[in-house]
Parts: structure tokens; C-alpha cells; sequence
DNA sequence: CTCCATTACGGTAACGTTTCCAATAACAAT
DNA sequence: ATTGTTATTGGAAACGTTACCGTAATGGAG
């Protein structure tokens, strides 16, 4: 079947293109019973114009990209529908683009530009360097969410909203010594290649070192290599590592709320009761962790405040054309059910 | 900064913009010294082709599209990843495209065939009727992959893939009964617009009618209005309702796994235990499942399975000019320990 | 009835690419 | 040298749309 055109509709109406072109993107310049009778046969054949050529003319469009690294990541998918409504709230188009880990964020980036004339883009999800360097030179405005980066370099010259991973890891553990414990696993993502989970690393050596526990490395687990960082595998094999090896802890900061639940099993076949015997706190508060038995005591990202952020960031870039600005939310402590205080 | 172009390519090479196509293409009729050179200049300058150009030429992609309705949802989640490798395994590109609840798919999908020149596509999750009579009309080969209809209506003339959610609802229920539960509680999806819901309402029916239950009003407990569909809230009030009501029963059925963790949360804070006071089964089979405690329950849906029957489908037809087909698989029961024999 | 201002419309050049076709270069065979 | 064959290359048309510009139609004022 030929595709139909806006030249078949015009031939079909009697008219110019143009005039075809301007029913459908209600521009003024034409009369409402043309207009009416265009869209009469546009609806009949079921045209649907070309958005390639759409595109491809147009010298800008109204649309802002949000381009995910990881979209089967539960965290990052509550935040899509926000940005969704926040966006066209302002009046703006949306589009969501997923992009896998293997592919290049930025070439992603730049094609969708080119195609789609993006006025701006959100990136979430991620880690990346210095990636300034290169989309700077993209010339339209960005704003980079809850992207990871190494310790050694800060997204200071970026318009970068997040939490400080550090910072937010050290409050975690803080909050357990300060409930008494000394002895805390960790069960964190892969060892190489996951920069949150080398910044939340470091976050628990620090308060470690702050009240003056010894770091054990025993007490450590990373996600094994073929498991998927973060997820519930993550915490189950984790926390059987950490039983076969016969560490002995009271207490548990697992990186991730989904970590918490394979934990949780792991725990609960090891007859090992919760917050009784050993105590875990999570990170993320998704929504998921209201739900876990015990409740889950967690640290919770205002997902909410950084997509709103995000947004207004990019706004202030779009229509005042302000330089790069940061924006570091606090995460919450959500307590519930999964910390005891520990008894000298 | 203005955007660059093959011709641009072409005049720093000082070569026709056709060569510039034949190097970035790597077809033949080109010298490898001169694409070399080409190459390297498009390395150096980070030349992208522009997609919209490029899709508007050609005359057909190698492009197979996976539109999905209800990203949000776990169960779909899980499926992507598959789907990727298998199409890529066939030599296929693979496009991802998120349509929402509000939008209508086959637009959707008539749209991005225009854009992106389609090959092919499969639709994954939402609900139709008789999507044939104007999926047809696109042209091009598609499978619908675990897409809901009403009970009305058989999927009988669409290539489509999925389960017979009534027979697997009956299934679920019987198991059940077959363990001597009688009082068999029901925690469903809006009770209206879902007809996966009321399919397995159905078979949930069927079960209690065969084996001389009466089916009780006061033990089905739809979704609220305002909360999402199989969700874990579901779930949750869902249980409350029923505790409220002060209905009786020892066995439930959730219509998905995500449903059960909320309903699992209420039991407890009831002080109802699991299997001990009341059976839970779930629906679906998600990793997640295995790690709750106690373990799921469930009946299993043969995700892989459907993956790759849908791309064998889509290649029959897209190789071979075969028509429409179905497959229709079964679910299979894990049995966990979420279920316990209840003695007269 | 004429003139002018306004409104409605049609024609056509771009947008950046691929692909066909013609043209040139290279090189071997005569 | 001449011819033929093949390997490279350049030019230009087309893809479906929008936006500019010019022209025709309309209608009100004089």
C-alpha cells in the first residue's frame, strides 16, 4: 500500500499543500470551511503526516528529550511520569529516549538533537566525566539528573541536580553507629564500574572511621560480576556470601531498596529475624519499601523535588539563557521497622 | 553552532557528498584510502548523519519496532531485554517506543512506521479490540504480544501471542480448592477497563461454580478507582477492604505478583499469617516473587517463551508471506510456600 | 464602478540524505 | 596508440514536509 502524503490530500481536496500544511497545524491564513473540509478527508484516509520530513524541514521544534541510561531501573522509572507532566506543564513536547549501557550517551544525545530539532534535553540516569566537554558543544540547553561521576571530579561545571552519594551514605551508617551498632555489613553494587556505589563506599568508611571502627573488609560485598547491580539477586547472594563466610554483624546498609528484599530472604532463611538479630537500612525509599515486612527503615531521595528541579533548571537555561547551575537535595531518613537499637 | 552536514564533510575532503554517503555506509564502489580519509575527518569533527534525512530517502529500514503500552509495569519490564537480543540475533535493528494509556497505538504505530520506515513490529501489553481491521491496513507484518482483549472477543484473526488469562485464572483458583480452601478471597484490577481483570475474574468464577462453591460478592475486592491497576496499593487496601467488610475466608487470590506484596503487608499488620491463616497465590511469576517471605506461590507466565515465539512469528511473516497465527501458551504453578493444605 | 486593503490560497525552494546515472580515471589487453 | 573493461567518483533527482512570496479573490469605502 503507498503511503499517502499531503500531496495526495491536496489533490484530494483540490487545494495546494500549503494550504493542506496549514489546516493541520492550525496556522492562520486560511478559511475555516476549507479547513473543515480538509480535516474531513485527513480524518477519512487516516493521514498521518511524516514526521522525518517533519523534522527535517523544521528549523526547531518545541520538544525536550529525556534521555535514560537504564530504564529498567525501578528508581528512575517512577520519575518519568513527573517529568512527563512537569514538562508540558510549561508547555513543552516530550519524548522519552532509553539508551542501554553499552551505547555512548552523548552520541545518543547528538543524533536526537539533530533528528528531532530538540530545543533541550534531561539526561537521568548514568555516569559519566566531564561530559561538559563534549555536550557543550551540543548548543542547546541540558541539565543532568542523577548522573553518577567518580569521586575524583565533581559536576561543578554542569547544571547537575542529585544527591551527594557520599554524604548520604555517611548519614546512613552514621545513623546505625548512633542506634549502637558496630559491626555493619555492606552490600554494595559491582566493585569497578559503579560510581554510586563507590561513592556510598566511601561514605561508610568515613563514618566508620569518625566513631573510630576499624573498616573490615570481610564485613564488604560486592555484587557479583554476571549479577545485576542492585537488585534484589544482588542482596540474596550478598548476604549468603556474607553468612558462608560467618561475618558477624548487627546491622546492614545495603545500597539499594531492591538489595533490602533479597536481603531480606537471605536473612529470613538463615533464621536470622529482622530488626532482632540484625538491623538493615536501605537506600531509595521507592515506593515498594512501604511494603516490605518489616517496614523498611531507608533513605529516601526526594525524586519528586529533583525532577521539579531539573525542569526549572532547564527553563531558566531555555528562557533566560543562565549559565550552569547545581542543585544537591538532602536525602530523608524514613524510619520504620527495620532498626533496633543495640544493647551494650 | 551550526549543525554539520555531509556536505560539509564533503567540501573539507573535497570530495562529492556521495562519497561521503558511500564511507559512512561502507558500501562498495569506494577506495579504501579515500574512505579512510573520509573517516577520519567525520571521526574528528563528530559528523552524525541526520536520521530524519535519512529515513525520509530511504525507501526501507531493517528496522523492527517494540511498541509497548505500560512501561511502568514490572511484568513488560522484564520482557525488553529479550526481545532486544532475540531480534538482534535475526540481524534486525530494534526500536523501543513507549506509548502511554492515553494515547492510541495504532496511531502510534502508524506514525513510526512512517518515520522510521518499519519493517515490522510487535506490540507489547494495553488492550484492544479488533486491532486486525486497522493494523492490517499498515502493510507491514506485526505480532501482538500479550495484548488484552474482552471475553467477547477472541484475538482469533491477529498473529498473537499471549495466554488464555480465563483458563489460567481457573487454574489459580482450582489449586486452591484442591487444597481445600472453600473461602477464596479475590484482590482484582479496576473493575471496569481491564480485561485481563475480568478475565480472570472469570476463571475465578468458573472454578467456584465447578467444584459447587457459591460465589460470594463480599470476598472480591476490585482496585479503587485511583489507584493503579496490580499494583502493590491494590493490594494493600484491597486486603484492608476485605478485613473491614470482616470477611471470612483462608485462601486469595491476587491477580498479579506485585498485588501480593501489598497483600502480604495488610496480613501481617493484621496479624494474619501466611500460609498458616490464609493461603496467598499470585499471578505472573516476576523475579521478585522468589524473594518475598515466605516464597510465592504463583502461577508463572512463560515470558522467554513468548519473546521468542513472537519474533518466530514476526520473521514467518516477514520471510515467508505466512499468515496470521497464534500461540497461546500455559502458565505454569511454582509452588512455593505461600499455600497451605487447609484440613476439614 | 473603481480602488485599496485584506484575506485566502498556490507554487516552489529548501531541509540533509541516499541512489541512480553519467563521467572520469586507471589499467590491462590488443 | 587504441580500445575495452573495471574501479572510483561527482552531479542531481527525489523523499514529504514547511515557509516564504507572489497572486487571486473578496469585500468595504469612496
Amino acid at each position: 500500500m503507498a503511503q499517502l502524503t499531503i500531496k495526495d490530500i491536496a489533490k484530494i481536496c483540490n487545494v495546494g499543500v500549503s494550504t493542506v500544511s496549514r489546516a493541520i497545524n492550525n496556522e492562520p491564513g486560511i478559511s475555516d470551511k476549507t479547513k473543515e473540509r480538509i480535516m474531513q478527508v485527513v480524518e477519512e484516509f487516516h493521514y498521518i503526516p511524516n514526521n522525518s520530513a517533519r523534522n527535517l524541514k523544521m528549523v526547531e521544534s518545541n520538544t525536550i528529550a529525556l534521555i535514560i541510561t537504564g530504564i529498567d531501573n525501578i528508581f528512575f522509572q517512577s520519575m518519568f511520569g513527573a517529568f512527563e507532566v512537569e514538562l508540558r506543564k510549561k508547555g513543552y513536547d516530550f519524548l522519552l529516549h532509553a539508551v542501554s549501557w553499552k551505547q555512548d550517551v552523548v552520541t545518543v544525545a547528538t543524533e536526537l538533537m539533530k533528528d528531532k530539532r530538540l530545543k533541550g534535553m534531561i539526561l537521568l540516569g548514568g555516569q559519566m566525566e566531564r561530559p561538559e566537554e563534549r555536550l557543550d558543544a551540543l548548543g542547546i540547553p541540558y541539565v543532568l539528573c542523577t548522573v553518577a561521576h567518580s569521586n575524583e571530579y565533581s559536576m561543578a561545571n554542569c547544571p547537575w541536580v542529585g544527591i551527594d552519594d557520599e554524604l548520604e551514605g555517611y548519614h546512613a551508617v552514621s545513623y546505625l553507629i548512633e542506634k549502637g551498632h558496630r559491626d555493619i555489613a555492606l552490600i554494595a553494587g559491582q566493585k569497578m564500574d559503579n560510581a554510586v556505589s563507590a561513592q556510598r563506599l566511601a561514605g561508610y568508611k568515613r563514618a566508620l572511621a569518625e566513631h573510630g571502627i576499624p573498616y573490615r573488609e570481610e564485613l564488604v560485598q560486592f555484587a557479583d560480576p554476571d549479577v545485576t547491580d542492585f537488585s534484589p539477586e544482588n542482596g540474596y547472594i550478598g548476604v549468603k556470601h556474607l553468612l558462608e563466610k560467618k561475618a558477624k554483624f548487627t546491622a546492614m546498609f545495603c545500597m539499594s531498596d531492591l538489595i533490602t528484599m533479597g536481603a531480606y530472604k537471605a536473612l529470613d532463611e538463615a533464621g536470622i529475624s529482622i530488626p532482632g538479630d540484625c538491623s538493615v537500612i536501605g537506600f531509595d525509599g521507592i515506593e515498594l519499601s512501604k511494603y516490605m515486612c518489616p517496614g523498611l527503615t531507608t533513605m529516601h531521595q526526594p525524586r519528586e523535588d529533583m525532577v521539579k528541579s531539573s525542569v526549572k533548571l532547564l527553563m531558566k537555561e531555555l528562557e533566560q539563557g543562565k549559565k550552569a547551575e547545581q542543585k544537591i537535595y538532602k536525602a530523608t531518613l524514613i524510619e520504620r521497622d527495620s532498626v533496633a537499637t543495640r544493647e551494650e
